[in-house]
DNA sequence: AAAATACCCTACTTATTTAATAGAATTTAT
DNA sequence: ATAAATTCTATTAAATAAGTAGGGTATTTT
């Protein structure tokens, strides 16, 4: 997993614990969680273009959740920010592509045995949220 | 996983399925794989290392594996080329790393959850070997 | 209205990793 | 000897990761 990915869930669960009361400012998510300051700025973008947060410019701003931990799942947060949840393009649901070596997939064995190694983990990763990790 | 362990496992199922009467050569698998030669003599020459496979030079020489392919463990060699299974340094069993963002590593809810994945994942990837993927 | 605050956006940089490629050296069979 | 094959060292090009820089824009407080 990336930094990047990394640091966008600890600043989820940081924003959770004030859902849905309060908003937390970027300097304040980057202190407490030890994220550099403008590197958080960029996740914190990227997680309101996907959805997840909204924020309020000005003095005395900041940003919120925009719904609730627990409908909040890992595996969309690791897939805005890493990609592919599979080890191998050919077993991805979401950014499948298939491979230039492999003449057939259906008969290649590493497919089959990493299929099985992502529905694994990607069950997990659909049934954990951010509440999951506080 | 990185197209050079992808890369390894075909090697290994290439010379598994000839295991353990003959040995092939690096032209051979790379045409038959679709594997770049020059790259894959690296990738037979780390397998070699790592005590998978041994070689003869010379005319007629070429590649074997030094051990049944049921005893080649996919995580071994996914180790090997890629390193860490776990998707977090501080989950990783063989790769661990603390994490210097993090202050309590106990209390990381990041840590709970990656390490069931990481559970989950070695356990297959320790489970299935070379045979699997023939 | 002005100043301060805080998000928004684009670009740049630096280091590392990935995926090869090149060429020569060494070993072995015939 | 020579042809065939592995072994070794070095280089390269492209992509990705991880951050840095600096200003622009919106909002609130005074």
């Amino acid at each position: 997993m990336s930094k990047k990915c990394k640091y966008a869930f600890k600043a989820l669960a940081h924003l959770a614990k004030r859902y849905p009361d309060t908003h937390c400012q970027t300097a304040e998510i980057a202190r407490l969680e030890n994220i550099p300051r403008k590197f958080l700025e960029l996740i914190l973008l990227d997680l309101k273009k996907g959805g997840f947060v909204n924020s309020k410019q000005g003095a005395g701003g900041g940003y919120y959740l925009v719904k609730a931990p627990e409908t909040i799942l890992l595996g969309e947060i690791y897939r805005l920010f890493d990609g592919a949840i599979a080890l191998l393009p050919c077993v991805s649901l979401k950014f499948y592509e298939k491979c230039k070596d492999c003449p057939d997939e259906v008969a290649c064995g590493l497919n089959r045995v990493f299929l099985q190694i992502r529905d694994q983990t990607l069950k997990l990763m659909l049934e954990k949220t951010v509440s999951d990790i506080l």
